[in-house]
DNA sequence: TCTTGTCTTTGATATGTATCAAAGATGATG
DNA sequence: CATCATCTTTGATACATATCAAAGACAAGA
């Protein structure tokens, strides 16, 4: 292969791995569901919940495995419960781009095409809600309101997207490096976990790919915010930002 | 200034400029407007779109002319009629990423927060139709079907914008034009205008701004194209693809 | 505890694209 | 039609990051 290193965990077949939710299961799981606020399910209320628990199962993940391939029939869509996923883009001699980390009550797989867009693959071991698409699309017709948080979460997403552009096409690799630090402790705070010492479950393989650089440039990138300390590795892949204000300026090329 | 060349035109008060339609302008312009069925008006009935109709005006912006700027109040969204438009984001020191161009029928502003993500331009001389943000929402409100064409049109964005990212993070400059050239010709080819002879109303700064590249890269690389007989620079800014298929492979690096 | 494989770091070198500089085009204006 | 400003092209050189290579570090399993 011409490009980066080797990709793709080996495909699963969640159709199998997916668990149907019962009545028996719980008297209402999405109404327990620990993303339920992060996420559009938040938009209907507790007994309105309860149609999209009919049409939802459970999907588990360990690392690297792959939930879709870009191209392939998007049947599907996703809500991250816990854990993490990488969604990407290929090109035919193995270059990757990873176009974004979702994490917990985040979204994935819509498109207003008939295949998904992207592939998207496990991070870690990771636990995800499943939709039919057709099934949703019901129910989005029923509930205005879900299709208006949808829209929101749509919107937000494409800001996440143009900031993305401009740090690929604009920044230097310090630049980038920071940045993707300070965007997942700012991850963390919305997501309730501890937004400084921050969790890193992700190999420099997958930031150089997200980042648009190599493994050895964010290495040695993050070798030198090491040394300047403006950050310290920690055991159990926890970066600790020990400037905030320094590494913004730095984020920005300030 | 540090990176890239000066930019950013006079700034326009549209407001002054902004021309509100009456009844006594026409019976229903929105409904022979030019671009209805490219945007998400066409979710509307004739009797419907008047509701539009009377929320909306008219702005009229020349070259290099700004619609609004990155972090001013969301107050507005915008359809263009004619012209381009571009939208970009901006560093401190003057780099810039411009993060989509915007052709007749396509949609902009819409944002979740209350300031704009990005700054918007006029390429050429553009048309455009302006609403009310907050009215717009009340009309959301009444007719989901609006809704539901955003959101189709957001996912189409995304959609463009991961793509975007694959173009910016990991494909050479050669690709990159190529890419840009095919996009542009198949942009041009679903709006209805020619999409062999292809208008190229964009300077090379704003390709390099949009590419991650310098205005020298893109002119050589063009240039490069030129010579290898895979385009041809013809008068009024117009460029040949003399060999889709080639373009095309030399687009995805194959 | 000793493999074994994977991921990360570091070093030496290569290269694609940026930067600096200046000479053509091109188009608008009086 | 001459002038001016802007945009584009081309050349020479520099540099940030990629590439190639190999040595640590770490975790999982025997």
């Amino acid at each position: 292969m011409a490009g980066q290193n080797e990709h793709g965990g080996g495909a699963v077949n969640f159709l199998r791995d997916a668990v149907p939710r019962t009545q028996a299961d719980s008297a209402s799981p999405c109404a327990a569901c620990p993303v339920r606020d992060l996420s559009f399910c938040d938009a209907l209320s507790d007994e309105e919940l309860d149609h999209l628990n009919r049409v939802s199962s459970d999907v588990f993940l360990t690392t690297g495995q792959s939930l879709f391939d870009e191209g392939s029939p998007a049947d599907h869509v996703f809500n991250v419960i816990s854990g993490a996923m990488k969604v990407y883009k290929l090109l035919s001699d193995g270059r990757r781009q990873i176009t974004g980390f979702l994490f917990p009550g985040d979204f994935l797989g819509l498109s207003t095409r008939d295949a998904y867009a992207y592939s998207a693959e496990a991070v870690c071991s990771t636990q995800l809600c499943r939709f039919n698409r057709q099934k949703l699309e019901t129910i989005l017709r029923d509930f205005p309101k879900v299709e208006r948080r949808l829209l929101g979460i749509a919107n937000d997403e494409l800001a996440l997207a143009q900031e993305q552009m401009l740090i690929l096409g604009r920044k230097t690799a310090k630049e980038k490096i920071a940045s993707f630090l300070l965007m997942l402790s700012r991850r963390a705070k919305k997501s309730g976990t501890q937004s400084n010492p921050i969790a890193l479950p992700i190999t420099r393989t997958d930031m150089a790919d997200f980042l648009g650089l190599t493994t050895e440039t964010v290495s040695r990138t993050i070798t030198q915010l090491k040394t300047s300390g403006l950050i310290t590795l920690m055991p159990g892949n926890e970066v600790r930002l020990e400037n905030m204000a320094d590494l913004e300026e730095m984020a920005e090329g300030e």
